[in-house]
DNA sequence: TATTGGATCGCC
DNA sequence: GCGATCCAATAG
């Protein structure tokens, strides 16, 4: 995952101030900020802090843990396409679109977070640079990219950097 | 109204 | 390294 933090963060959409696409990073927390990539591909972000700082959280890549059960709650997703390393690759699995915009994750019973009883070491937690955003100056080397150490949920080319 | 380039991915 | 593919943002 990578955070995007206030107007001033240049990597963030929301630099450029409050417009029709970024409005629900202005909105309330745990809502769903999904955005079209390079014409192709969907990004899921969850709104983070409060109303009227936009701030929110990119997932970039996923595994599943206990894979088994949810086999038997998701639609097909997984099944075919196995790799979740990435934030198009993870839309397209899960089948998240912009129909999914601005949905509220607190509520919804289509999109929200669970807490499935995985635990993490907080020395698993790596970060680096984010990922793509060299347009964003010297925001661009700022540490608020948090990935896993293990399992490698990274492609080749990703780790190397 | 027209142009530009992107919080990506997969193939060359 | 590069093309796909479309739309938000910006300029005119």
């Amino acid at each position: 995952m990578e955070s995007y933090v206030g107007e001033n963060d240049k990597a963030s959409h929301a630099s450029r101030g409050k417009t029709q696409r970024t409005a629900v990073m202005f909105g309330e927390a745990g809502h769903a900020y999904v955005y079209l990539i390079y014409g192709m591909y969907n990004c899921l972000n969850i709104v983070t802090e409060h109303k009227d700082f936009p701030a929110a959280i990119l997932i970039r890549g996923a595994v599943l843990t206990n894979a088994r059960s949810y086999y038997l709650t998701l639609p097909s997703p997984i099944l075919g396409e196995g790799n979740l390393n990435g934030p198009g690759k993870l839309t397209r699995a899960l089948r998240i679109t912009r129909a999914l915009n601005n949905e509220d994750m607190v509520s919804s019973k289509k999109l929200y977070v669970v807490d499935d009883g995985y635990r993490i070491k907080k020395s698993q937690i790596l970060t680096s640079p984010r990922i793509g955003v060299d347009y964003a100056g010297e925001d661009a080397l700022l540490p608020w990219r948090y990935y896993l150490s293990s399992p490698p949920l990274l492609s080749k080319e990703r780790r190397q950097r």
